[in-house]
DNA sequence: GTGAAAGCGCTAACAG
DNA sequence: CTGTTAGCGCTTTCAC
């Protein structure tokens, strides 16, 4: 251990420069004079020394993943792992280290984020927000590294930025339950502060008002993304007595079929439901959802991919990617039934 | 941007080694000169440069978690994502970056390994591992970097590691069903090749032979710590009519619940069940499992703190830390029939 | 207390 | 094609 170049050059009776060269796969080296030092590198176990190259080359070959626990689903929402999967992917594919940054509460912000935007560390950064005014957003564009917010923000000028087509998604949903006939057709949102829920509860509207379908609030019911979430605004909303039910997440409706079935009705027979993700999850499976899917992990890469490019050839202008999603027919919206 | 400590040090009217000395708080400093380097540091935003300071410290002041998907149970089991969260969070009080390999398959286990074990890039390493056999292993140990094992490894010569002490946590459980006085005790395991899952079963076992209770094989049914699995393999055992189950995990127990329910069998009261984890998860919850917590936050910190101690003191002795166990009594092992 | 100077290990002109 | 040289930005002796 403790290797340099020089040791490898004085083996192999060449310069740094030499070596150096080989080592980056450069042309402009003899075949032997390259066959004979990258012996020695083997023979040696010689790896350039990561500090070094950072400080000479200006890159770090790191991206920052910085995750604010205001989006606190990070424990429960198995959507983080299916994104971190797909960011940790394109990273590997593209030779790039990821650093993770989970940022629970101010006092870890101050601490953190010298260590996000101190230049050398970090070529650039994901950050996974979309709740309404996160501090660390605006903290980070002013930090001036090249950034890509996974997710829509609030405040988009100049941001680069992946998302998903939430508003289409719903519309899709609830199209899909308006050609099955459905007449009222209820909703399960999450949070109204959060950019996601918007969208797709303006989906849900916009597909109702193409369908010259009455918009009622009361149909409406806020959840929280969580199982227990959904089954409580099933609650609230089951003496509404929805037909059919768009939840904007998968493990929300599964709480509110609970709910459904513990009113002593059925599902689909009795209402009819659609969710949101299609994350392949172990308590969910059983339940045969009729789903939008997100291309959750894509997304991840994508986001990568983006910054990558925002690093390499510059930030200007801004970057912005949607991208689609999936319908996936199964059991609970009882389209079988219809056949 | 691009500040350095030339700039800082010419705009103060000092030396670089008098900014650098201030910048790391250290003494023999003048209290007014000081303050001037202070004032102007504040005023420009100057971060020192992180690679140049690796370089000439020799420290990356980085560590790094490794995740191979041989544990592929990443995507499904929040036991990960509390594992980070506990690791993320000591990273960040000792002012540790954490960089973060997911390695899927061998494709990018070559990719990745030289980031992972170049010099300079990684003070040390989490691996968290525990497969039989896993070829990561033996070459992150003979890469010779400060290395963590979150989890008992199969060959523990001379490498530190931390686990949770599973044989007690096992018999704990076990114990707390013989002292309900139920006879046929069934165990819902993990996969054979897994060592937490052997050591949960020896203690199993243990606690059965000092109960001088006999171990019938017939009563230990292999399921893989999914939800499916813990179903499946309820399903296997219902045949030998246990009067209690130990499952090795929350979710297989909740997947075995479903069974025995389907079965129509209710649970305490035909069979009583105990868990392991008590994780909190949304689709558990509604279950009011009795089940063996385990402190997985906690675990990711001390790993974090072991692996600090190791950069920082050397690598012998290896260390060890075995941590206890929880027992937490709610209403499936029906404790609150008998009183 | 403070500054000058050396050097961490590497890359990238620039000569030859 | 190959070697020499000059830094990248910082920490750290060592003088003063």
């Amino acid at each position: 251990m403790g290797l340099t170049l020089e040791d490898i050059a004085r083996q192999a009776g060449v310069s740094r420069s030499t070596v150096s060269r080989v080592v980056n796969g450069q042309p402009n080296v003899k075949e032997n004079v390259r066959k004979r030092v990258q012996k020695v590198i083997q023979a040696t176990g010689y790896h350039p020394n990561a500090a070094a190259r950072m400080l000479v080359s200006q890159r770090s070959w790191t991206i920052g993943l910085v995750i604010p626990r205001t989006v606190n689903y990070f424990f429960r929402d198995p959507f983080f792992n299916y994104l971190t999967e797909g960011i940790a992917q394109a990273c590997n594919q593209n030779n790039y280290t990821l650093a993770f940054f989970l940022i629970g509460n101010k006092e870890d912000e101050e601490k953190t984020f010298p260590r996000v935007s101190r230049r050398g560390l970090l070529d650039g950064i994901i950050l996974q927000s979309g709740q309404l005014g996160d501090p660390l957003f605006d903290r980070l564009v002013a930090s001036n590294i090249p950034l890509v917010i996974a997710g829509r923000p609030f405040h988009a000028e100049g941001v680069s930025y992946i998302d998903v087509d939430n508003v289409s998604a719903a519309v899709m949903a609830v199209n899909h339950l308006i050609g099955l006939g459905y007449q009222r057709i209820g909703a399960i949102s999450g949070p109204f502060n959060n950019i996601v829920t918007q969208d797709r509860r303006d989906g849900y509207i916009k597909a109702l008002v193409n369908a010259n379908m009455p918009i009622e609030e009361a149909l409406i019911s806020e959840g929280d993304y969580t199982e227990q979430g959904g089954y409580h605004a099933m609650q609230r909303l089951l003496p509404q007595k929805p037909r059919a039910v768009f939840a904007f997440s998968d493990v929300m409706a599964v709480g509110a079929i609970r709910a459904v079935r513990d009113a002593g009705l059925r599902v689909p027979e009795d209402v009819a439901f659609i969710g949101f993700d299609d994350l392949p999850m172990d308590s969910i499976q059983s339940y045969q959802l009729t789903t939008i899917r997100q291309p959750v992990i894509q997304f991840g890469m994508k986001a990568v991919e983006m910054l990558i490019d925002l690093v390499q050839n510059g930030e200007k202008p801004a970057r912005r990617l949607i991208m689609g999603t999936e319908l996936i027919i199964r059991s609970t919206c009882g389209a079988s039934l219809k056949k």
